[in-house]
RNA sequence: GGGCGGAUAGCUCAGCUGGUUAGAGCACCGGUUUUACAAGUCGGGGGUCACAGGUUCGAACCCUGUUCCGCCUACCA
């Protein structure tokens, strides 16, 4: 570009969109397998479930928080493996294209369902990809997958096969969490605790013997359900109704008395009715004490026949015919509201209950010290997001369910023989198979000879699937060897970066999955990023009503400008979204468009930066002051990247560049350029030698943040005099010792506050601001200064904008210093 | 119930292992437009660092307790 052409406007819309589609063209961010860069640098990038328009703000901050230092680690010369993911299996989706077409599963066939799903998933894929790409989230998309398509399917049933073939994958029939809405099975990790206002009633209960017993609950529907009745061994109230039967009222039932540790005295009466069953407790009881079973809830939510007369109803309309029962009857002698603590499912916020079924689970109960120790052996960022995980690995109850009654989803490859019911697994090189359309690679049952099989019709847990993410981006199914050993060049992969609410799954099953699998902990580094909050600080969400949208800020004010918003909020850290601080980033990119303006329009032709290194240059103390101030900047800035603190790099940049290099350094400089041609040709050109190194630095270290910019900037000008083709494959600026000059520091710094001062004085004397005072008058108590003030006179003339510098006892205006005092003259 | 994070200017937030007079941006007030930038620039006002104690020559920072906000976790049914 001839340098007179340069725009006077910053026009982000137009140059994003050349920008992005450059580095497509040119394939910038293709990662460069075997071609010999080893030192590679792998992320493991989040699925975000595919469901297009939920996307908000809050999506685009955590992915750029992590690309941020993605990006610094590409500058840093790793060959970066960045795959990018899209979510799109599973219950999720199919809730998303449920609320969508208004449908529920027992509406429409497994085909149609399916269809739609897909169809929903591709659209997602597509509204994804546009707004990564519009965002500068850079990527490698030609390594893209879905954890729908066939790799996945196939990495997922070879995780399976391989699990039960080490005998950690096992089939139970069990008490399970279920979601009567969604009528499925769930996983400890699918639920959710809320908190619900309730009533505790209590129920008068009669032994057999004819005494009354009153008992607390809040699930008066679950009688029929009763089991037993429970007190702590210590309460004296009820040692003696040990062996007595108690009998349950409305029903013509009775059942036994038991003791547990458990039992809190001073709740209710203390006494406590087991069920069949109505949460954790009551199956951990169940399953101690080998309770009778009388499971009255069926996978609809609705009582059944063991309920008698309320077969039929739903569990809430249950309690209130069964309390207003018993209210008749004068058996409620107390009622009193309550809050308590109820799981719910995360899809849907319905209360679960817990059901008998045939499931699928992966053991991990046996592991937990494992995962402990994986969770050790990873380095965390922020490191107390780790207590998260460690608390969530203590707290397991169940086993992990993966087998869910839904259709879209990847099936397991699992027959079962008609005759005895033996489990026939799919052999590793029929997979991905989906055995209700294809046939066993047997045809004979090996128990029992058996010649029909059923396929099974539960898919999997969509967290079997995205928890192979290291796999699946490495092609480990077909074997380690395949794509050139990738698998083993790439895992452990570098970084892992998600969002905090899903340690307990994507994190954690990942963990699961690859202990097992390599017993190799799968990443060096966890990042985990907080929340995009709404301007009042509530977190932003589709259902709530209060999520802005990207794309309307992208095109409003850039994808730099919401980027450096991004950058506000450190690791961990939850972020409100106001429109201030995108305009804010705004500003940043304008200023640096017009400071890098200013070098590029005073260029002259046949400028050379590189004729002779910035130190062989005639450099005066100003350069050196400047110089030095970059470099230390620098080092901070690396520092502060290598530690995953992009939030201060950014700052400690921008501080940099506003109030030392723009403030300062041009504004003393730049008066040589108004002189006549001719004049000051040598100081010039060593400044302009100056401000190309400095700019090109500083481009360097906002590359990371402002990617779209910095890159407008290079390939326009810089490159002239550059090799890289794109400053993202640019070298990191690197802290050098040798350039760093603290007597320039000292002495400029005395400019500093002559200028200072100077420009309270002149604000003062309201002088316009490029009025050229006659004379600036210094006292200084110094007589060291006398000296290094004449060798800088004239960039002090310069900078305050005077035209004489006199020594005078009459300067009265104390500067920052305090042996140093000015005064202007009009 | 247990735990984690936070509380600093009107607003959004910096403030490193304790060290002069606690910072920035926005907002507010005033000056200033041919000379990179008015989406600018220069200057100014504005804070009992949530509260109460303690340690120290010295505390926004360390310790103890309290309050409020957010979150994680939990078998008082």
């Amino acid at each position: 570009m001839n340098s007179n052409d340069f725009p006077k406007k910053y026009d982000y819309p137009t140059v994003e969109k050349k920008i992005a589609q450059y580095w497509e063209d040119n394939e910038i961010y293709k990662f460069k397998h075997g071609a010999g860069n080893d030192k590679i640098y792998a992320v493991d990038t989040p699925p975000p479930y595919v469901s297009s328009a939920h996307l908000h703000v809050g999506h685009v901050m955590s992915y750029s928080q992590a690309e941020f230092i993605i990006r610094y680690k590409r500058m840093k010369g790793f060959n970066i493996f960045y795959p990018m993911g899209f979510d799109d299996n599973g219950l999720p989706t199919e809730r998303y294209v449920e609320k969508k077409y208004k449908i529920n599963k027992s509406k429409i066939t497994r085909e149609d369902f399916i269809d739609l799903c897909l169809k929903e998933t591709k659209a997602g894929i597509e509204t994804y990809k546009s707004l990564w790409k519009s965002a500068g989230i850079s990527a490698d998309y030609g390594l893209s997958y879905s954890t729908i398509d066939e790799r996945s399917r196939k990495t997922s049933q070879k995780s399976f096969l391989a699990l039960y073939d080490k005998g950690l994958i096992e089939k139970r029939n069990e008490p399970i969490l279920w979601c009567p809405k969604c009528r499925t099975s769930l996983a400890q990790a699918d639920v959710l605790i809320e908190e619900f206002g309730g009533v505790l009633y209590d129920i008068e209960f009669n032994s057999m013997s004819g005494k009354s017993l009153i008992i607390s609950t809040t699930r008066p529907e679950l009688l029929g359900g009763c089991v037993a009745i429970y007190a702590n061994p210590g309460d004296e109230r009820y040692k003696s109704l040990k062996d007595v039967r108690i009998k349950i009222p409305l029903y013509d039932r009775d059942v036994p008395v038991k003791y547990d540790e458990s039992v809190d005295i001073n709740y209710g009466t203390g006494l406590m009715m087991v069920c069949t069953w109505g949460d954790a407790s009551d199956v951990i009881k169940w399953k101690e004490d080998k309770l009778d079973t009388f499971m009255i809830v069926n996978g609809a939510g609705r009582l059944n026949e063991l309920s008698g007369n309320y077969s039929g109803l739903n569990v809430k309309d249950a309690k209130k015919a069964i309390v207003s029962d018993l209210r008749e009857l004068s058996l409620i002698k107390g009622e009193k509201p309550l809050v308590h603590h109820v799981g719910v499912h995360d899809r849907c916020e319905t209360p679960i209950e817990f059901i008998l079924a045939k499931q699928w689970f992966v053991k991990i109960l046996e592991h937990k010290e494992r995962f402990i120790n994986a969770g050790n052996a990873m380095k965390w960022h922020p490191e107390f997001m780790k207590t998260r995980y460690d608390e969530w690995i203590n707290n397991l109850k169940w086993d992990w369910n993966i087998s869910r009654q839904r259709f879209y989803g990847v099936p397991f490859p699992v027959w079962y023989c008609s005759d005895c019911g033996e489990a026939i697994v799919a052999d590793e090189a029929s997979i991905p198979v989906d055995p209700v359309t294809n046939p066993p690679h047997i045809d004979k049952c090996p128990k029992c000879g058996g010649k029909e099989f059923k396929p099974e019709t539960d898919v999997m847990d969509t967290w079997m699937t995205s928890s192979m993410t290291p796999f699946i981006n490495t092609s480990w199914a077909y074997g380690r060897d395949a794509d050139n050993g990738l698998f083993n060049k790439v895992y452990p992969m570098s970084l892992r970066p998600q969002a905090q609410e899903i340690i307990r799954t994507w994190l954690f099953y990942t963990v699961v999955k690859s202990i097992y699998h390599t017993d190799i902990v799968p990443f060096e580094n966890i990042m985990i990023s907080g929340w995009g909050l709404d301007k009042n600080g509530k977190k932003m969400s589709k259902s709530q009503g209060n999520f802005v949208d990207p794309e309307n800020i992208i095109a409003k004010y850039s994808a730099d400008a919401l980027r450096y918003w991004a950058s506000k909020a450190g690791l961990g850290q939850d972020l409100r979204f106001n429109e201030e601080d995108v305009v804010n980033g705004r500003r940043l990119l304008i200023k640096i468009w017009n400071a890098a303006r200013f070098l590029i329009t005073n260029v002259h032709r046949g400028f050379n930066p590189h004729e002779k290194n910035i130190t062989e240059i005639k450099i005066g103390q100003v350069d050196k002051w400047i110089i030095t101030e970059l470099e230390n900047t620098l080092k901070i800035c690396e520092t502060d990247m290598e530690s995953y603190n992009y939030s201060s790099s950014l700052r400690t940049a921008t501080d940099f560049f506003y109030n030392v290099y723009c403030d300062n350094y041009l504004e003393i400089i730049k008066n040589i350029f108004w002189e006549e041609d001719g004049k000051n040709d040598d100081r010039k050109n060593t400044v302009l030698n100056v401000m190309y190194f400095v700019s090109l630095n500083v481009l360097k270290i906002f590359a990371p943040f402002l990617p779209f910019i910095t890159e407008e900037l290079y390939l326009s000008f810089y490159k002239n005099f550059e090799n890289d083709k794109s400053i993202h494959l640019s070298a990191w600026p690197e802290f050098d010792k040798g350039l760093v000059f603290d007597d320039s520091v000292k002495i400029v710094g005395i400019l500093l506050n002559i200028l200072d001062a100077s420009r309270k004085l002149r604000t003062g004397l309201n002088l316009h601001q490029n009025h050229r005072a006659s004379k600036l008058l210094i006292k200084t108590l110094n007589p060291d200064y006398i000296e290094v003030i004449n060798e800088i006179s004239g960039d002090i003339m310069s900078a305050a904008r005077v035209r004489r510098i006199v020594f005078s006892d009459k300067a009265d205006f104390k500067t920052g210093d305090d042996a140093l005092f000015i005064s202007i003259e009009k």
